[in-house]
DNA sequence: TCAATTTGTTAGATTCACCTAACTTTTATT
DNA sequence: AATAAAAGTTAGGTGAATCTAACAAATTGA
């Protein structure tokens, strides 16, 4: 059984790795991206190598085991399915239900996710697009492309996000955009990538970062 | 606020002090209710004697203050409106849910209590049948009488039952007996205080110690 | 009433997750 | 290639919640 503080360990671990694209990552990103130092995440990283849930070689990058990812990828199901819960269920806003859920991935009770799952009718993905693990840890990858690559005239639809702060998520909503909404790309001004997309029937510009932070399909 | 386990010291305290009757307990009992040893109790004592959430002196009995009373019943609150939502929402059974409640009950987030709250439809018991104190953390007062105080040839309803372990609760699902169920008492042998009743038609003899801990009216 | 039993307290130790400060290794830059 | 910067490690320390062992006070009951 995984403490509280190993899960989350096991998560940002993953949540670095994949975004590193190497599947790796390191210890000073590690303990800057959990808020603590790189001396906490040394002692931790040392557990968590005697569990055989992390590869990692003395001043070497950080990489989860295949056990690790698994375990990894369980929390993450719980997580997302309990943002489901509080975002269909609970009435909870986008940008809210990521706190919450914070805490309740951290309950211990496999028979609570196996009905919680079907309470919400076994969905695919998060209130932000993003895929939910099956109990096996294993996560459907979803073919995706950032808004930035659209070329203008093309209509597509927002899948999710890549972003999950409550910053980015508000700016969304008030720029009336949300889940499965069609987004038509009118220009993309290749001096600094800024766009201007047309969301129903009303139009704006937004910048090359904030497209990047889109995925679509 | 509060740690995790200071919310269960409020808990313990809260619960032993009505069973006692006298609104107090002691060090030895709680320790003995917590599975933990007297020593820590004590430790934890003078820090919830600082936080002004019990009175307690050298050797003597142990009170809750009124703030620590309110704070108490607002970790029941959070318990038992999860216990409703495990056995109304997703199918846990009866003596289930305690177990899962544990743990929801110290997830922080006044925002997902309310919304659990409006979710389940404002409910004023849990699944137990005992009542859900308010935000405020006041709780009604049901008036309850046990089975064993029923005379025979009366009919009365169970309400709520006194013990929440899984091996009570089973017993009593296994006797066809559930909230709301109409008992009529047949006959009380004064002897051993053992009770012949009829449920659904069907009689059988339970034990007086087993007639206690059902609350009917 | 006073001795035995129960109940409560103190002191000192342990584990977990964290810290700071000083150090070493790797990497990047000129 | 040398050195500065960045990344990673080690040693020693803290607070929270637990423990054991020894002791003190209160209660009980013979």
């Amino acid at each position: 059984m995984l403490s509280y503080t190993e899960e989350n360990y096991l998560k940002a671990i993953l949540a670095l790795s994949a975004e590193s694209g190497s599947g790796e990552t390191g210890n000073n990103r590690l303990a800057n991206y959990l808020g603590i130092r790189p001396a906490t995440v040394n002692d931790m990283l040392r557990k968590l190598k005697e569990k055989k849930l992390v590869m990692n070689e003395r001043y070497g990058k950080i990489r989860l085991t295949r056990e690790g990812r698994k375990q990894a990828l369980l929390v993450v199901r719980k997580h997302r399915l309990w943002e489901t819960f509080l975002y269909n269920k609970l009435g909870f806003s986008w940008d809210e239900v990521h706190e919450v859920a914070e805490q309740l991935e951290h309950i211990q009770s496999e028979k609570l996710i196996e009905k919680l799952e079907k309470f919400l009718g076994y969905p695919d993905t998060d209130p932000h697009g993003d895929p939910i693990p099956d109990a096996k840890g294993i996560m459907k990858d979803i073919h995706k492309k950032t808004l930035l690559e659209i070329p203008p005239g093309t209509t597509c639809q927002l899948i999710a996000v890549r972003d999950n702060s409550a910053a980015f998520l508000q700016y969304v909503s008030e720029l009336g955009i949300s889940l499965k909404k069609k987004i038509k790309v009118i220009a993309l001004h290749s001096f600094d990538n800024s766009m201007q997309i047309e969301v129903d029937r009303r139009q704006f510009s937004v910048s090359g970062k904030f497209a990047e932070h889109l995925w679509v399909k």
